[in-house]
DNA sequence: CGTTTTTGACCTGCGC
DNA sequence: GCGCAGGTCAAAAACG
């Protein structure tokens, strides 16, 4: 698909400049008592850090650079006057033969009288400077609305395209089928005939079924292109997108209706594995296993699988788009095909820009998956404030922060969610009070992680559908009053 | 009473 | 072929 990076970059532009300290600051700590941070000292550092790292923030650099030297302008300036004062002790010596009395006075005279004369000038310069910035900042912020605005439009074409092809694409392949059935003997395995009559494409239930029959109907059908789109999909099916994040909560809420349908023990874990199915259709093929880490028990670990046949809430659509996304990429063999656990800067950065560090690709697992480690954050308060502070504080919406990084592979809610949201969203005063108070509560991390996972797959989204589990996720992070329930 | 969960049985793929 | 492990089914129980 003709996936727009630069939705990526509008948002990155958007929001980079106040979001940098972000992830990309704790790139390969694992663990998190040695590597936290000082929240306030160590922000410039860290910004600099974001902007050595990844070349997509390259052409942003002058903005950005700008934007943090108002700050510098404001904070440190000392700063500037030291180096100031280096440089003329440095002409003083070259000079100095002539001016004894000068140097006699020390340099911190000197100092007085730059004090004196170049702020001034040097002041307006710098209101100058800071002024035409923040003016190209927010017409670049404007520019970037109207982008985003319109990129938002052209996704939301796109899911209905897609949905319009894949209604279409299974109706044709149930119509081949039956066809089938009746003259050549298609397996007529009833409940999988029923499953594809109530719009199963991708029917997971029926996987022989879809094997044997679907592959009986492509004989028929002798259409190389189809078998093509058949093993993808297949591939699409099988690739995962799991989740690890701590939560004191059986299951994280993604926005979907779920059955549990089986529970087994895993080996090596001794806690039990549940398995649950989709029912927000009938015969949708999405499925997800919970089970929690045999390490730490905190640990949730969601995997997804499947695309979910049916239209989805808002609350919904990034979660289902991530899964389809790590599967197109998987499939695109953007990623190694035969070792085992790597990181993948490619798909991390694409996939979730704003969590490279917490996403790996597994192929040598029996199905390829891609995991998101939201448990990997070494300072959960830091990351939290200014994942959420930063975004509306940039006038983006906080749904809109989460699903976009979930979104830019083409498909996606996550700009649809802030638009659904703005009209009924609380006002970002009352978000910024959210988030004190959500950054104030002392059982915040887990109640971090669960909301980010949710949020991953949900964001307040309008819910068409009055999905109860998005309750949860609303009350994490949206919630007036600061309350924090899981 | 309809829906969801539980749980033992069953199926399938894989390695030996 | 056998055993193991992952995954699914489906009847029974639990729930609202
Ligand atoms: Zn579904």
């Amino acid at each position: 698909m003709a996936t727009p990076p630069t939705g990526l970059f509008f948002e990155s532009d958007h929001i980079t400049p106040s979001i940098s300290p972000l992830p990309m600051v704790f790139t390969g700590h694992n663990t998190s008592s040695s590597s936290l941070s000082p929240p306030s000292t160590t922000t410039h550092f860290e910004a600099t850090t974001l902007y050595d790292q990844p070349d997509t923030f390259d052409h942003k650099l002058i903005k950005e650079v700008d934007f943090f030297n108002d700050k510098k302008h404001d904070l440190p300036i000392s700063d500037n006057y030291d180096l100031h004062k280096d440089s003329t002790v440095d002409l003083d010596i070259n000079i100095n033969t002539g001016l004894h009395l000068l140097t006699g006075n020390t340099s911190s005279d000197q100092s007085v009288i730059d004090d004196g004369v170049s702020p001034n000038s040097e002041d307006k310069q710098t209101k100058h400077e800071l002024a035409t910035a923040k003016a190209e900042f927010e017409r670049m912020c404007g520019e970037n609305q109207q982008l985003k605005e319109v990129l938002n439009k052209m996704i939301i074409d796109y899911n209905i395209l897609e949905m319009h092809i894949a209604t279409m694409m299974q109706q044709k392949g149930e119509r081949n089928c039956k066809e089938d059935v009746n003259g050549k003997g298609c397996m007529p395995a009833p409940r999988s005939v029923m499953d594809l009559g109530l719009a199963a494409e991708n029917d997971e239930h029926s996987r022989s079924f879809d094997k044997d029959q679907r592959l009986n109907c492509l004989k028929n059908d002798n259409r190389d292109v189809e078998e093509i789109e058949q093993s993808n999909e297949a591939t699409i099916r099988r690739a995962r997108v799991s989740v690890r994040a701590r939560s004191e909560a059986s299951v994280i809420t993604d926005g979907c209706q779920w059955r549990k349908y089986g529970q087994k023990m895993a080996k090596g874990n001794p806690c039990p594995r549940a398995y649950y199915r989709c029912t927000m259709a009938v015969g949708c093929p999405v499925r997800k296993q919970v089970q929690r880490c045999a390490e730490d028990k905190t640990i949730l670990t969601t995997t997804y699988e499947g695309n979910h046949n049916h239209p989805l809430p808002p609350a919904a659509m990034a979660m289902a788009s991530t899964t389809s996304s790590a599967a197109q990429m998987l499939l695109s063999g953007s990623m190694p095909s035969s070792d085992g656990v790597t990181n993948s800067n490619y798909l991390s950065t694409t996939l979730f820009p704003y969590s490279s560090n917490m996403t790996s690709i597994s192929a040598s697992a029996p199905f390829p998956t891609v995991t998101l480690d939201l448990t990997q954050t070494p300072n959960p308060l830091h990351f939290q404030r200014d994942q959420l502070q930063l975004p509306f504080l940039n006038s983006s919406s906080l749904p809109q922060f989460f699903g976009q990084p979930l979104n830019n592979q083409s498909k996606f809610s996550g700009l649809q969610m802030s638009q659904n949201i703005h009209p009924q969203g609380p006002p970002h005063a009352a978000l910024a009070d959210t988030v004190t108070a959500l950054t104030a509560d002392p059982n915040f991390t887990a109640a971090l992680a669960t909301a980010i996972s949710s949020i991953m797959g949900g964001g307040n989204g309008g819910g068409s559908t009055g999905n109860v589990n998005n309750e949860n996720v609303n009350a994490a992070y949206c919630d007036n009053n600061g309350n924090v329930s899981n």
